[in-house]
DNA sequence: CTCCAATATATTGTATCCATTTTAGTATTA
DNA sequence: TAATACTAAAATGGATACAATATATTGGAG
């Protein structure tokens, strides 16, 4: 999640991540190993590591023999995703108002004001990444580093089911909530927190259509009224 | 943790984390990649996977250019592991009792069973390795797959804790922990689980010597007394 | 024209090769 | 003798070559 990825590695990792948030990857997606080592410039031996990290991920699925694709977590599977950050999010956060230095709070705010910056110019990926990154930071404060590592990866998650949920032309709008929770947070109000962050995620899930799966790669659903048309013609 | 590994790759990670439990791989332990091409009779490619999926599971630690070793958790770092583990399986066990079927009671107990057989047949790896087991497949009855995904990876980094935080001598013995969390669970008792749950992850804690660190391969630690002895005379 | 089978192409999986870096050993010198 | 610089061996990191599998294309039969 970090802007600045450390290796090579994980700046390719953060690439192909990067371009599912921008929903030039959509779930189903194909990811042909040689294209990606022109892209990249580099051979398949590490192309072939970033796949296993993003399978473990379940960002990408890596089917044997058949190659990678961005995964397609099902709504039930976006639900449970849910569920887990709550159960971490929500049990860690008194521990995170214990912690919390000035330095915390001024990174969190950062964040947040990079956040509200991308939502109105419209960078719908940045919003997304900046969002997770606040979620993983902010966590982060609590010293548990297992805990912030396992937020890590549903953090991942969920950012791919919200680029696959999103309800179609849902605007991103500023949002106090994450403000909201710094300040709770700064202020050590562990019990106002814990109904801010459990409002928010709710919130959260909530935005996303998970009655309606969009199956953006089936031309024939994407197609169904046509399909209907004709059939009726 | 499952006994049979579905592909070859778990298989042969599996062997790795059981010699890991056996302590016949102490953590500091050098892997060296030919010699384990060697052994399980498969080129480095597989074997480099195996690694790199071991060190995204903390069990070893991956050093650019200077080859693997078994990971070597820190004091404070099994204390955030026993933390997180803490707040997973509290947080989830009322969802466990509320989905648990009597089905999902007789693997538990038949896990139980298997894991008393092992302690009192002084099978110490056998023993570790089904403790596990029986908290990640309690878990999963709650039927939260990430949660189960993210518990299994906690309870790797326990047992590599335990197998290095072991109190030297300390006989394993029957205890009645697990399978009165199984009655519990079974019982629907959600009040009365997730005090047994707290009070049993708390004994597996204190039961390590979390104190004075186990440093089996710095030889100066090792022979502390003879130097102290030498310095003296 | 559609469906099926056979062949050809492309893609993945594994092993091997070469380059770079580290580590061990040896000799030299103070 | 101890320390250091130099050389040799070995191990890791990455790219490539080969084998196995899956996919696409073509040809033919119904």
């Amino acid at each position: 999640m970090n802007e600045q990825a450390e290796t090579y590695d994980d700046w390719i990792y953060d690439q192909v991540f990067g371009a599912v948030l921008e929903q030039r990857l959509i779930p189903g997606a194909k990811l042909k190993e040689s294209e990606l080592c022109e892209v990249f410039g580099v051979s398949r031996t590490i192309i072939r590591r970033i796949l296993l990290r993003l399978s473990l991920d379940k960002v990408v699925e890596l089917r044997p023999n058949k190659g990678a694709v961005i995964a397609t977590p099902a709504a039930e599977d976006v639900r449970q995703i849910f569920a887990a950050r709550r159960l971490l999010e929500i049990g860690i956060i008194e521990d995170t108002c214990k912690h919390c230095t000035t330095a915390d709070t001024q990174v969190l705010k950062d964040i947040v004001t990079r956040e509200n910056a991308a939502i109105q110019s419209g960078d719908r990926s940045g919003a997304i990444r900046l969002a997770g990154e606040f979620h993983v930071q902010l966590t982060g404060v609590a010293r548990n580093k297992p805990i912030q590592e396992l937020l890590r990866q549903l953090v991942a998650q969920s950012s791919l089911a919200l680029a696959l949920y999103e309800a179609p032309g849902h605007l991103l709008c500023v949002d106090d909530d994450h403000i909201n929770i710094v300040n709770a947070v700064a202020g050590g109000e562990a019990v106002k927190c814990r109904d801010l962050m459990a409002h928010h995620l709710e919130k959260a899930e909530a935005e996303m259509r998970l009655d309606a799966p969009q199956d953006n790669n089936d031309l024939k659903s994407v197609f169904a009224e046509v399909i209907e048309a004709r059939a009726t013609a």
